[in-house]
DNA sequence: CCCTCCCATAAAAATAATTTATGACTTTCG
DNA sequence: CGAAAGTCATAAATTATTTTTATGGGAGGG
């Protein structure tokens, strides 16, 4: 390193103007300096250089060897410079861009879709799928770990802003030829004598469960077998071991193939919102509004079992 | 263009080390700065973007993406700019280059092997070899097409710096079965007789040859036809069209083979020499110094049927 | 031979960068 | 919970750098 860390951009660019247009003063007057401004950049430039840069015997004006390679270098510099400047264009307009999205584990069912069909409409913009538990989607949105995040229920702990996508129903489910299954009417009592499997305390869904059953039941208690994933409870349900309430969309395939039904269960669905989030301090990238302005306009069309029904935004 | 010719390399080393160093101050004192300089640059360099560059929410120090985009072209400069250095630090050693080398047409029977040689030796320099007739070459030489010339005689037009580079002999040459072949002495009455084959006038072998023969008649005049190059000559005399006074070094091979004889002629060979030339108002470059001293350290071992002989240097 | 154009240098002016001084905000630790 | 330490941003002042104006010395052209 001997002038690299000391050379400057207008130095580089004088000296190739100058050979550009072969002489000093018309160089200057293209880059809006005087002459001796340029002739200033040349001989500071050779300072540096430790070298002539510039041969002027003989009439003409000609670039000595080293001159060549700074202005190889300098042909180098501006490209990449110019191709920074276009792509900051594109990521300025939102053309371009990363979206780091996160989607609680009952997304699962419609988020890769979505990605999907997003990737198709802004092939610019690439798209960071992240599905975990509530609580890592959280977490990871309050360390900036992703840009935004779709789940119910915005969380409290942070300051966020969050738009309805959608609804999100919650039913109960139970086997087909379960006693209940097909009663017009499920009565709080039969109910609560079932067995109610269930993710661990804390759950989003569990919450909802025990405050539904609680107000059926009016306090009554009931048994909860508590499991690690809506999968294995779904799995669990079907084997006849208990029943369960979830997300509507986490059990759209089984209900509509007729693996699971969901019970006549007073005040179900329980309907709640799907959200999309992100954190209330920090202005989403254009291209994170992109996939804002996109998710909206799609007005829930790409939940499960749903063809488009009309939700208010803002919580 | 919006900020590309606008942005300084400071700007960009500033924030590329706030971004290594995750903080502010650090940065400032990593560059020799005091943290408000480096606040400054940071400063400038987002207004010149037009956007935000790093992201400072949250505790941590992260680059924005249009940062991201900077740093990696902040990346291609330096490296293009260490590259140039090193590359400018080789030529300014000698230890690369081009030479741009120019030989008369009489050089052509040693000038490849010369070139090989060098390059042999000196892999990181580059030589080019134009072949031409005198006058080519020195206006090539005027008009720094090349950078050095051999040849014999240096060029009255030019202000150069001229070196010998060896003995340069010229002989009369005829074909082995001439009458004046194998004579050990030719008598200059017998010689004028001949007809003589030779270049247009100006030539320095047309010269050299005029000088010789009236010297040696006393200004009897003599038969000349012209040919328009030496090669022509060489096999016009072999073909007993008349003889020749020729550099020996272009008939260095026929003469080995027998298919030429030199004439024993009185005052022949004339011995002339060969010179490494170059423009005294321009100093050479390093890699055209380490040919100039390569060539000078050979002695002339470069030279058809030479091994070395002393020379003088300095015209 | 003179005139003009071009370039380099010097001094002056303008501009830009940096430092010192200061205050606000955050994090850390008692 | 509050004090202390650290970090960063801003403003004013200083210092560096760049540029311009002014000037003189060649080189090429009429």
């Amino acid at each position: 390193m001997t002038f690299a860390r000391d050379v400057t951009l207008r130095q580089l660019r004088g000296f190739a103007e100058v050979l550009r247009r072969g002489s000093v003063a018309a160089a200057a007057e293209r880059l809006n300096l005087t002459a001796p401004a340029v002739s200033t950049q040349l001989k500071t430039l050779e300072t540096l250089v430790g070298a002539p840069v510039l041969d002027r015997t003989g009439g003409a004006l000609r670039p000595t060897e080293v001159g060549e390679e700074l202005v190889r270098t300098m042909r180098l510099i501006e490209t990449a410079l110019a191709r920074c400047d276009e792509r900051i264009a594109l990521l300025r307009a939102g053309a371009a861009g990363l979206v780091r999205l996160g989607v609680v584990s009952t997304g699962k069912y419609f988020a890769p879709g979505l990605v999907a069909r997003f990737n198709r409409a802004n092939p610019g913009i690439t798209l960071h799928l992240t599905i975990g538990n509530r609580d890592d989607i959280v977490e990871a949105l309050g360390a900036h770990g992703i840009d935004m995040a779709v789940m119910g229920r915005p969380p409290e702990s942070l300051e966020v802003v969050a738009r309805r996508l959608g609804p999100h129903p919650y039913v109960m489910i139970a086997p087909p030829d379960h006693p209940l299954a097909n009663r017009p009417m499920v009565e709080a009592e039969a109910l609560l004598s079932e067995t109610f499997l269930a993710r661990e305390l804390g759950s989003g869904t569990r919450t909802l469960m025990m405050r539904e059953l609680d107000q059926l039941g009016g306090g009554r208690s009931y048994r909860v077998v508590e499991m690690a994933s809506n999968e294995t409870i779904k799995q669990a349900v079907m084997a006849g071991l208990g029943i369960a309430m979830l997300s509507a969309h986490t059990v759209h395939t089984e209900l509509a193939e007729g693996k699971l039904v969901a019970l006549a269960v007073p005040g179900l669905p329980v309907m709640r919102h799907w959200f999309l989030i992100h954190l209330a301090d920090e202005e989403p990238s254009p291209a994170a509004t992109v996939f804002r302005d996109f998710v909206l306009s799609l007005d829930g069309a790409f939940l499960p079992g749903a063809a488009g029904q009309g939700t208010e935004n803002r919580a």
